[in-house]
DNA sequence: GTGAAAGCGCTAACAC
DNA sequence: GTGTTAGCGCTTTCAC
């Protein structure tokens, strides 16, 4: 064991009775070391508690054994999840995790204007950020890959569930319990940090009602379409401006469940039941979403992360992967919060 | 614009017509340079492109622009909370965040025994980790400061709320309502990865229970004291370990909300009411708190992690600190989850 | 299989 | 104020 930590490369050197440059290529496990010199120096090594410096190694190798993470929120369940999901991965293959948040617009600004992961990562993972084109061209410009998960990137592989095909799914399952009034809590246009998802769960939702709409010989309510930023309130707010409107829904479909939650809340409040009055259809499969019997449309939030930890490693090791989108699964999870209109 | 990222400080230094030192202390900032060569350094190095190098510059300085964040999860609430608050404030202050998730038992020890973050950070937080004696000694043995949320250990600075006085508060809370039979939901002994915060609220939980029992002149119920492993399903199942008793509580401390939203879970598909049948009273005041009616004690989650970042950069830039733990306020939020006991 | 030497790209003394 | 000169601690040819 060492004590003053700043050991060097030259100390285990001396110690194992070998150069500098065996030790090196000893300690990195490279080829072309006997087995009884690798011994002694990782014996060596040990005795003196010696660690690599990453500074020096970075700078002699150009890699840095760090992958940087970008995303737009990490206290929101969703992202938690994947973040936690990525750095499992990502730690067992003894690879650092860089995180960056990017807060709000100037904060997204600055990130971009300084790069502050430029040269300090060997590969980039962005969650559910759409990039301008010229974010990307930054991204790409570092040089090292890109991984997406909820966007499409050309240049970077992306990983990704059908928000569209899900969404629709869900809707339908609302149609099919006999509504037509049907709102949606969301985001509209424009969508902060440009977040694309949204978007395509609003793309599914109009199509799908407004469908019901021509069936029925009426004009699409716009009114329906609420933002309620992804946060329980949010959502809370959008439902009071639901309830306020004089041609109301019989059900609610919101893009996440946090949105849902405040919803739900909000009908609570107003002492209407659910799924008797108004039924809440959410999207997630968030923890809590059992515990308050919502149906929702279950998304396998933690194999995301994880798939992106693996496809971060193939890249970082050369791998040649395919670099078609991997689109994992969705299932709807029904609950107690959804049933048939009430004859009203 | 540059092209081919690489450019490096004599490339800037041969456009600016000045030598690389200056280049660098120009960027850097430090004083010493002639306001007219400094604007001529930034704008031939904005033409280019060019960013330090952080290996090199590390390397040469000894310093990383980045500090280590090292937690027990990432994925639950309190944490993610936390984390979102240190980062926001270290990435004002241009500081890089490492995170380190410790995942299970053998995964800390597998940490420690690495050290991944040795030399790759200028600061180290601890999470709500009270560390053993080898552990703590490595991380000062890293030579930077420590700073700790949730634990105070020598040597660091420490963060943190009354968890104790927190607890007490809330269970006199139920005591005054009227309970004498009290349960607690948390984790008893050996705690994993030797958490000290639940022992905390333990020793609280005990000290009003036991007091309470011998004004009553009775034995306290050892099995009032369960196991919800921070989690939601954890509540649910020691709640319903709870019903099962011959000897019912009539309320229920949890040391986190999570557990308590297991709880309330549990109860209601019991077919019992809260707060008629049964208190409950969690902790955190979670997001989802108001939401579920949760009477909770509030801990001001997002001000401990800007606090933390904030000590961080103080002792970064060799700031000389009061070294006392700072302990930050706690509430108790009453809601509808606790009422007397229904006289039975 | 191992060693010597030349960098990797920056910063810190020290001159001027 | 600015330039020169050594490193910082590794890795990697290229010899041997």
């Amino acid at each position: 064991m060492g004590h003053g930590m700043p050991e060097r490369l030259d100390d285990v050197a001396r110690l194992a009775g070998v150069s500098a440059a065996t030790v090196s290529r000893a300690l990195r496990g490279v080829p072309g070391v006997a087995d009884r010199t690798r011994t002694r120096v990782l014996a060596a090594a040990a005795e003196l508690g010696y660690a690599i410096s990453p500074a020096a190694s970075s700078l002699a190798t150009g890699r840095t054994g760090t992958v940087g993470v970008i995303v737009p929120y990490v206290d929101r369940w969703y992202f938690s999840r994947i973040i936690s999901g990525v750095e499992r991965v990502l730690r067992d293959a003894g690879i650092s995790l860089l995180l960056y948040n990017l807060g709000d617009d100037p904060g997204r600004e600055r990130f971009f204007a300084a790069l502050p992961l430029r040269r300090r990562v060997d590969a980039v993972l962005v969650l559910s950020l759409p990039l301008t084109e010229t974010e990307r061209a930054l991204l790409l410009g570092l040089g090292v890959p890109l991984v997406t998960i909820g966007t499409e990137e050309p240049g970077g592989d992306s990983i990704g569930i059908d928000d569209h095909g899900a969404a629709v799914t869900a809707m339908r399952h609302l149609v099919q319990l006999g509504h037509r009034e049907i709102a949606y809590i969301g985001e509209s246009a424009p969508i902060p940090l440009g977040f694309r998802t949204p978007l395509r769960r609003l793309a599914a939702y109009r199509e799908v009602y407004h469908a019901v709409c021509r069936e029925d010989g009426r004009e699409p309510e716009t009114a329906f379409e609420t933002e309620g930023g992804f946060t329980v309130a949010g959502g809370e707010r959008a439902m009071g401006a639901l309830l306020g409107l004089p041609r109301r829904p019989t059900a609610v479909f919101a893009a996440s469940d946090e949105m849902a939650f405040g919803a739900l809340r909000t009908l609570r409040r107003a002492g209407l039941r659910v799924p008797e009055d108004v039924s809440v259809l959410g999207f997630d499969n968030h923890d809590l979403a059992d515990l308050l019997e919502l149906s929702t449309v279950a998304q396998p939030v933690a194999e995301l992360g994880e798939r992106a930890g693996r496809l971060l490693l193939a890249r970082l090791s050369g791998g040649k992967i395919a670099t078609s989108p991997s689109i994992l699964g969705t299932r709807l999870v029904l609950r107690g919060s959804t049933a048939p209109p009430s004859g009203r």
